[in-house]
DNA sequence: ATCACAAATGTTATCGGTAACATGATCGAT
DNA sequence: ATCGATCATGTTACCGATAACATTTGTGAT
């Protein structure tokens, strides 16, 4: 594999005039610049990045992480990540971290043991806390994602939880339920906490008591606790209306009332977080607090990579993007 | 950020011997080495895997392209990679060629120019051979997996796709149905090819003929030509029967026949290619050719390793495993 | 006590680039 | 003709590790 002596030597030119053709950088004579392109393409010269990144001190490459790969949810948050990462010449190394703060913290040691420039993290928790301070102590630049966590300063672009469980379950209060439970991701993330805070304020607010007992935690995961509705069916009062907190959660619920002979939204309406994929879903049914996700990654990218350039100066403090929530009320809820 | 020397001078002892401390290479007395990582304790030493690499020619990463990393298909062969990949020590770049050829270039460039130890590839389609030609011209090797590519040598995993599609095909004349019409990716990928054939021999076989005009070809993504299911129910006569390539093409053809108001399967027959994710759909409901993902993707990582890891002596020649598609009889093609 | 060999550690060169500085050529202005 | 500025290119050192070889120390056998 030809490295840059060898294009020099070829072009008659030293390795440092090579290394000013491909950077485009400093002041080289058009016809030297050609005879070194038509080296390159002769030796079918690719510039080595380690190398070049070792050097430079920098390796334009950005890393994601996200807490399940296969949430539609993340997949986009993806999507808006690379696509403003590619327009800034960065790279995107995607991690998955199971939900897991241990496989977590395993992303981050790569993380910083490849030198990445930043970090974009939908944080498995508030266990994460210690993964991040390790970014910390290398000075790596990182922005939260979907989710706070827990005595963490940093850049952050979330959704407004509160506000969308709120107005989920407002509306089924406005449609007369009175006994609502919820499904919700464990406690231990910002988001699981805000929804139910959010879904504890609607009931307060129209006078209807909070009840410990109707909030489920499970993993926000599609491998839930299925046995988990079937808990909330054996309630007394049985429960008119569900709301999950988010996509998989409220397919679990489907499929667990269906098994158990209930229709949605006859028996039982439902309501939830996150866009649950139309185009697997076949029909749009569920009632949704839908979340900008695109905008999330390229708004977090935005930030990430203005820190990463910022130069010298005080750092910007840290920011907080709180995008809303759209309420659409479809035919899970009931009318 | 503390490095090796740092180290080194911190233990009173050379650099190399604490290359080999990290590494567990060589002799080190049990003393110096804790002596070693005491220090680099102290330091937060991380090991820059950038001069590494450099040095060692040889960076433990492996470069995973998919064409849509929104399709569950390719996520779980995502995950059957990064196991298998993990458990090996090696690392697992995620690329998302977006099924463009250009685009897949780009991250093929990049995989060089990072020096992958090697790539496990669903190409984009045929126009993937010159790129494939690239990783060739660099010795970097690599593994189709799901589809092959037209004219190149290389290890393969793929699903025995022609025989899936006989045999949803032959289940619905079987059924009863003779107007059997079917909506495929680009022929330019090879699965679409294939599953046109199984398709084609299926019909034939019983004495039906086969007419091109009712082989529709689209993008296998989500986004797919919308226009092309009503083209078909607009064919005289129209199709009783619909055998879709994919789990995409699938929905959006049961979203176009809801669409029409057309039911699935009193109006309709539908089969189709590869899972569609029982979570998001709610409940299991199509017949499909259920192939087995995950294994995808620890086998063709596993061809990858074994070839990256070969030491001297000649390489292996090509190696191609198909796997069987599983047949799973369900409501949407009616009994 | 001596020797052969393994253990323990160090030295040097190198991977493939680029930053920083140095040098010589070119050029317009006076 | 002279000079400062800009252009064009080269030289040197270094990024942070490891391979390969060199050296010193330790150990057991005779």
């Amino acid at each position: 594999m030809a490295n840059i002596s060898d294009v020099a030597r070829l072009a008659g030119v030293s390795p440092m005039t090579v290394s000013r053709v491909i950077n485009h950088s400093g002041h080289v004579k058009e016809e030297t610049r050609l005879r070194v392109l038509r080296a390159m393409k002769e030796l079918n010269y690719v510039p080595n990045d380690l190398a070049r990144s070792l050097v430079r001190r920098r390796t334009d490459t950005l890393a994601l992480i996200v807490p399940d790969i296969t949430n539609p949810f993340f997949t986009t948050v993806a999507r808006g990540t690379e696509d403003t990462a590619r327009k800034n010449d960065f790279r995107v190394v995607l991690c998955n971290s199971d939900e897991d703060p241990a496989k977590e913290l395993e992303y981050i040691r790569m993380c910083v043991s490849i030198r990445v420039d930043g970090v974009i993290i939908a944080a498995a928790g508030d266990g994460s806390r210690k993964n991040l301070e390790l970014l910390d102590s290398f000075e790596i630049p990182y922005v939260l994602v979907d989710r706070k966590v827990d005595g963490v300063q940093a850049d952050v672009v979330t959704g407004d939880s509160r506000m969308g469980a709120f107005q989920l379950v407002k509306h089924l209060i406005d449609l007369g339920h009175r006994d609502i439970a919820m499904i919700t991701g464990f406690l231990t993330t910002s988001t699981a906490r805000e929804r139910r805070d959010g879904y504890r304020r609607a009931l307060e607010e129209h006078g209807i008591p909070f009840r410990e007992a109707w909030v489920k935690e499970t993993s926000y995961m599609r491998n839930m606790d299925f046995t988990l509705v079937e808990q909330l069916l054996d309630c007394t009062p049985r429960p008119t209306a569900i709301f999950a907190a988010n996509n998989f959660l409220a397919v679990q619920v489907i499929r667990g009332l269906r098994h158990r002979g209930l229709r949605v939204p006859e028996d039982m309406a439902v309501v939830c977080f996150d866009d649950v994929d139309p185009y697997s879903l076949v029909e749009p049914f569920l009632t949704v607090a839908s979340q900008p996700a695109y905008n999330f990654g390229t708004i977090a990218t935005q930030l990430l990579i203005e820190r990463i350039e910022h130069g010298e100066g005080p750092a910007p403090s840290p920011r907080s993007i709180v995008l809303q929530p759209e309420v659409i009320i479809r035919k899970s809820s009931g009318h």
